[in-house]
DNA sequence: AAAGCGGGGCA
DNA sequence: TGCCCAGCTTT
């Protein structure tokens, strides 16, 4: 793999630099997502951000816009809170070992050893996605990858395998091996240059690891907005923990146990904000838009209600509600979760 | 140890 | 349309 990967890597920015900021920053980028996908954001992140420095002084709104659509959300707030860590508790410098790397807030053992071995050359394993497929499929482990009891087993394979002189190189050979030769699916055995010493080629069995156990289904949520509006202004609240989306914004809801909420419970629920309807303009014919939209972990089935105030909301609904009017200007400068930026985008 | 947390690519 | 991908924090 070693003298694979000079041959077929992938150029990509982050591998130009040992700015522990730049690859700190692609590495939180990089959880959970694909380097296609991360690519433009990491790109937008250090043309706005170029320092820690800079990251650890904007607003957490506007870092969490420039996340929009990147999901998972709390990558974000932990990657400013720990940006904000460093600047005044390191002097801005990031910590140098793998151990203190692991107390930064977003920063994991997979993160803490991509770090430590690009910026620092430390010796130590990073173990993700790809590093389990390949280690599972070439020694043939069969261990719930899924499992986190499994977690010591490989990470013990990759320590016992990576070289105390090319610590990087092997991290970053093994994640693109697995990246681009071994994939999950369809995986290029054909020319592989591991196949003479693979278990699981040898064995016929490459289709079959890693083992990993299925999640459960996601839970289905019924999601009514009340998409309030008075002239140019919508109505918007920030979410709130304990829930998805965190930190972003959308409008009034209503969740039900069922699909349906009939006009007469819509307009009832504007009622009891104060709300005073303009009859001057009429419903919107047919039933009210549904978008469907799915998360790892939830269905979302969401109705949005379009309802035209004749006035301003009482001050006491605002307070209760959190709801705040918006132009069009300022909804655009909000972070907002893909559903309600694809909503807003085809009305 | 299990649950919660987004969004996109591909067959 | 349905299935797959996957690191960190909180419970």
């Amino acid at each position: 793999m070693l003298a694979w990967y000079p041959r077929h890597h992938r150029d990509l920015p982050w591998r130009h630099t040992r700015d522990p900021y730049a690859i700190w920053l692609s590495e939180v980028i990089l959880q959970q997502t694909r380097v296609a996908q991360g690519l433009p954001y990491y790109e937008a992140f250090l043309a706005a951000y170029p320092t820690v420095q800079a990251l650890a002084g904007a607003p957490e709104q506007e870092v969490l816009r420039l996340w929009q659509g990147l999901g998972y959300y709390s990558r974000a707030r932990n990657m400013h809170h720990t940006a904000q860590q460093v600047v005044q508790e390191h002097g801005g410098q990031f910590p140098t070992t793998y151990a203190n790397l692991l107390k930064l807030r977003g920063v994991g053992p997979y993160t803490a050893a991509a770090i430590a071995s690009f910026a620092f050359g430390e010796a130590v394993a990073v173990l993700d996605g790809n590093v389990y497929r390949v280690l599972a499929r070439i020694f043939g482990l069969h261990s719930d990858i899924a499992a986190p009891a499994s977690r010591k087993e490989f990470q013990a394979l990759a320590d016992q395998h990576i070289p105390a002189a090319a610590p990087a190189d092997f991290n970053q050979a093994i994640m693109e091996f697995g990246a681009l030769q071994c994939t999950p699916a369809r995986p290029d055995c054909l020319f592989c240059p591991m196949q003479h010493s693979c278990w699981a080629f040898q064995h016929g069995q490459v289709a079959l690891l890693p083992v990993k156990s299925k999640a459960k289904a996601a839970r289905v949520r019924y999601l009514h907005y009340l998409v309030l509006r008075h002239g140019e202004a919508i109505y918007l609240k920030k979410r709130g923990e304990k829930d998805i989306w965190q930190g972003l914004y959308d409008f009034a809801v209503v969740e039900t146990t069922g699909l349906e909420l009939d006009a007469a419970e819509v307009l009832r629920h504007v009622e009891v904000l104060g709300g005073r309807l303009d009859t001057r303009l009429a419903a919107e014919p047919g039933p009210p838009p549904l978008l469907k939209h799915v998360l790892s972990h939830q269905k979302l089935e969401a109705r949005f209600h379009t309802v035209w105030l004749a006035g301003a909301l009482p001050a006491t609904a605002l307070a209760d509600t959190g709801l705040r009017a918006y132009s069009p200007a300022e909804i655009e400068e909000l972070p907002k979760p893909q559903l309600i930026a694809n909503y807003l985008g085809k009305n």
